[in-house]
DNA sequence: TAATTTTAGTTTCATATGTAACTATTTCAA
DNA sequence: TTGAAATAGTTACATATGAAACTAAAATTA
C-alpha cells in the first residue's frame, strides 16, 4: 500500500507511469478488449478481428476485403486471416468471381446475437458516465485521435 | 469524406464500429503506442515493456520483479523477459542475493534521455486539448478504468 | 534444522500479429 | 486480344504475448 502522500509534482527527470496518457490509454483499452475478447471466444469462438469483420459486413456488406480493411482500420493480413476463418466457420461466403464478401444465413444469425452483446458491453462501461460526460468523452477522444493520426503520419514521413 | 448526413440513430441490430467505445479506445491506443514504440526502438533499441520497466526503476527503484509488475500493470512473464533483455543490454543490474533490480549507471543515463522524450510525446498529443479538457479527460478515463476493472473481475468470478 | 507450504520467477508452448515477399487478379494500353 | 502495370490478397517469416507448467527461493511449522 501507498502511504497516500504523493509528491505534488514530479521533476522533469521523473515520470509516473500511472499519470502518463499513452499508458493510461493502453491499460484501459487492454482491460476492455480482453473482457470482450474472452466473451466472444467463449460464446461464439470468434476473435476480435473476426467479430469486427462480421460487424462491418452486417452493417455495410457485401464488401470486398479491402473495403473491410478500411471500415475496420485493420491490417489487410489481419482481415485476410479473419475472413479465411469466417469462411471455414461458414459465417461468411466469398462470391468468387468478384471476391465480394457477405454474411451467410448463419452469419446473419450470429451477427444478430452479437450486436446486442456488444451494445451491452458498451453500456455497462458507459454506465460509469453521465450522458453529458459520455458526449464530452467522445469529443475528447475524437480530438486525440485526429492529433495522434497526424503525429503518426509526420513520423513516418520524417 | 462523409457527406455529413449520418443516420440519426442505428437500429438495435446494427453497430457502427467507429462509434463503438471499445473500438475507439483500441484504435487510439494503438495509434499512440505504435508511434512511441517506433521511436524507442529506433533511438534506443528498447521495446515498450522494456522502457516501462526502466521508467519504474528510474522513479521508484530499486525494486523486485514483482514490484515492477505491480507498478507497470504488466504480466510477470512480460516483465521477466524485459528484465532479461535489459540486463543483457547492461541497462539494469540484478543484485543477486535478494533479486533486487536497479538501473546501472548506463541505465540511469538512458533513463534521463528517455523521460523527456516521453513527456514530449505526451504534450504533443495533449496539445490537442486545453488544460481544462485534459483534466476532464483524466477524470473520465479514471472513471472508465475503475468500471472496466470491476467488470473484468466480475467476469472472471462468474 | 528438516520438511512442507507459499511465493517468486522462468521456460515452454500455443497463438497472434505485422512486414515483406510472393501470387493472383484486374485495369489499361498498344 | 495480349502484354505491362497496378491493385488486391495470401503466404512465409520473425517477433510478441500470455497461460500453464515448471523451478527456485523464501517463509512457516513441526
Amino acid at each position: 500500500m501507498d502511504s497516500g502522500n504523493k509528491p505534488p509534482k514530479e521533476p522533469d527527470s521523473q515520470l509516473v507511469l500511472e499519470q502518463f496518457l499513452p499508458y493510461q490509454l493502453s491499460i484501459l483499452s487492454n482491460t476492455v478488449s480482453n473482457t470482450i475478447a474472452r466473451e466472444y471466444r467463449d460464446l461464439f469462438g470468434l476473435s476480435i478481428p473476426e467479430w469486427r469483420v462480421m460487424a462491418v459486413l452486417g452493417r455495410f456488406g457485401p464488401l470486398t476485403a479491402s473495403e473491410a480493411c478500411d471500415r475496420t482500420a485493420m491490417d489487410k493480413v489481419t482481415v485476410s486471416r479473419a475472413v479465411a476463418r469466417l469462411i471455414e466457420l461458414k459465417q461468411v461466403r466469398n462470391d468468387r468471381r468478384r471476391s465480394i464478401l457477405k454474411l451467410t444465413a448463419r452469419g446473419v444469425r450470429t451477427h444478430r446475437q452479437i450486436v446486442p452483446i456488444a451494445r451491452g458491453h458498451e453500456s455497462e462501461l458507459a454506465a460509469a458516465l453521465t450522458q453529458k460526460e459520455r458526449r464530452s468523452l467522445d469529443a475528447l477522444l475524437a480530438k486525440l485521435q485526429r492529433r495522434a493520426s497526424e503525429i503518426a503520419s509526420q513520423e513516418s514521413t520524417a
